[in-house]
DNA sequence: CTGTTAGCGCTTTCAG
DNA sequence: CTGAAAGCGCTAACAG
């Protein structure tokens, strides 16, 4: 390993001059540094990051805390923060909180231990995580009153239940997979607030919802809204399995756009989520709030993108 | 920030000898530690890591890299890997290679100046990892030659040939999405040398394959098998616009088993890697490697399981 | 059994 | 413009 030591006792400067002049904080002649940069670069050297970060109490690694890393949105989440954080020069550790919220917060303590510089969590549902060693980002929704950056849910509902309105849903029904979930809540009331008064609709729970629902569409409903595409997807298994065509007789929709969605047959109309800017933004303001600044955004949502696809259409009559 | 001299001035010990408590290295009478330990957990002691680090030269922390985060089976590979770590007190650092071989490299890089005692990594489609600064466990497939732990593609890929050549066909096509895939060379060169002689087979690659396949089975082919789970599916709409129904016409296979092939209709016959297995052995492996021993199970690859649903049964005479 | 000393590799005053 | 000295928090020799 090539220290810093190395090249001063090689060009014959102390290692203060050497560290000056690598990272470049002035006060050293140009044609000095040029020497000590190339002599460097001849070693191979590399920065010893832990004696740097002993140093000056900065790792530059961020920690990335989520509630379940099966969640199927996990890979597109932890590919744009880690791309976004590479982006700056910061590396991510990552965390499971699987389960509990007590599991949650010892997550955080273990990462905060390894020296992270930062917080990014995706909280378990309906928990609020603590931590107070270092600063944190939240990514939820609106109506978490911590949330730091995330999409806007309740507006992704409206865009979703709008577009099955204006082709002429009347009685629709709506699925959620776990009422404790704001993100999830924020969703329906997006959708039901969206809803002209002259709309019936109903909202249905978890695997007893799915089950329930080609009984609805016997009684009338013409159209399934789902709060997520794996839910749509299994929806439209029941509906397949009770005769029910989609979307001749029942419009079917997701949340999400996961890639699923356009490989099912139907392809799924569904809502998505500009995650690439939720995680850039996220590191923006975390590491803004590392640098001790407020960030402007902070709290705000991000709009979501509807995608029509062929799971919805007009109800016959 | 509490740190073992504080500890030490308070009770009136030296530094060294807190340490040597604190880490239960003996040498300290059983009093004193008591009285050290009750101390530390009074202030709410956490030991600095990175300081631990600097001393010592193991940080505690394994570098994970992957081809691409949005591979379907990243979350699973992620989430199985970051218990077993966490389990033996490791943490993850991920990086994404995402693109190219270069790419792939300078992610290394990056985790080794970060600090990581080891390296875990997925390689990127036909490359091989370079990196001797520290341990590398590679999980790809048998028939890498550096592969370190992987699931038995081939004895996959045999498992759902001869569950395919048990039910009666003898007419199939084999789909695989990359040819330079060597995952998914091996899972069918394993379906390959499964088929009995009388079997038809023959392999079609990619998008141009999946436009295919309608056609074979036009042409007499009875059953599909898929190299991966998402293949399927996009097969089966295929298969469904072009009115040939599954399994009743054609049986329909993927291959690792992820969340949508329970849910989608029918539900997928497909073979099922033991990733919870494969991630503690990598991680077993790599720390074995990182305290300068081999492992007698390296290179060894671990069973798949056969996972019979409804896309697959009897052909039609 | 306990303390002293030294140093991991780097940055940061403060002098020269 | 450059160097000397100190120290981040911890551990490993070696003495006592």
């Amino acid at each position: 390993m090539v220290s810093i030591k190395k090249i001063a006792t090689d060009i014959g400067v102390s290692a203060a001059t050497v560290s000056n002049a690598l990272t470049g904080k002035g006060r050293v002649s140009e044609e000095m540094t040029a020497r000590i940069r190339s002599r460097a670069q001849e070693l191979g050297y590399r920065p010893n990051n832990l004696a740097r970060a002993l140093k000056t109490g900065q790792t530059g690694i961020l920690g990335l805390v989520m509630p379940d890393l099966t969640n199927p949105l996990f890979p597109r989440i932890a590919q744009m923060l880690s791309i976004a954080a590479e982006r700056r020069g910061l590396g991510i550790l990552i965390g499971d909180s699987r389960g509990s919220a007590d599991e949650q917060n010892e997550v955080l303590k273990r990462l905060v231990d390894r020296g992270v510089d930062g917080l990014l969590v995706v909280p378990q549902k309906g928990t609020s995580p603590e931590m107070n060693a270092v600063p944190l980002a939240i990514i939820n929704t609106a109506s978490d009153p911590r949330n730091t950056v995330s999409a806007d849910h309740a507006g992704g509902g409206a865009l979703i239940a709008r577009h099955i309105s204006d082709i002429g849903h009347r009685n629709v029904v709506i699925l959620g997979g776990d009422p404790v979930s704001e993100v999830q809540q924020d969703r329906i009331s997006g959708m039901q607030s969206a809803m002209r008064q002259e709309i019936r609709s109903s909202v249905l729970w978890g695997d007893a919802g799915v089950a329930e629902v080609a009984e609805r569409v016997r009684a009338g409903a013409t159209a399934v809204l789902t709060t997520s595409d794996l839910l749509a997807l299994r929806v439209h298994s029941e509906l397949t399995r009770a005769q029910f065509s989609v979307p001749r007789r029942v419009s079917l929709t997701g949340f999400d756009n996961m890639s699923l969605a356009s490989v099912m047959h139907p392809t799924l109309t569904t809502v998505a989520q500009d995650v690439e800017a939720i995680a850039d933004r996220a590191i923006e303001i975390l590491t803004a709030m590392i640098r001790g600044q407020a960030h402007p955004d902070t709290g705000r949502t991000l709009p979501m993108r509807l995608v029509v696809r062929n799971s919805t259409s007009n109800p016959e009559i």
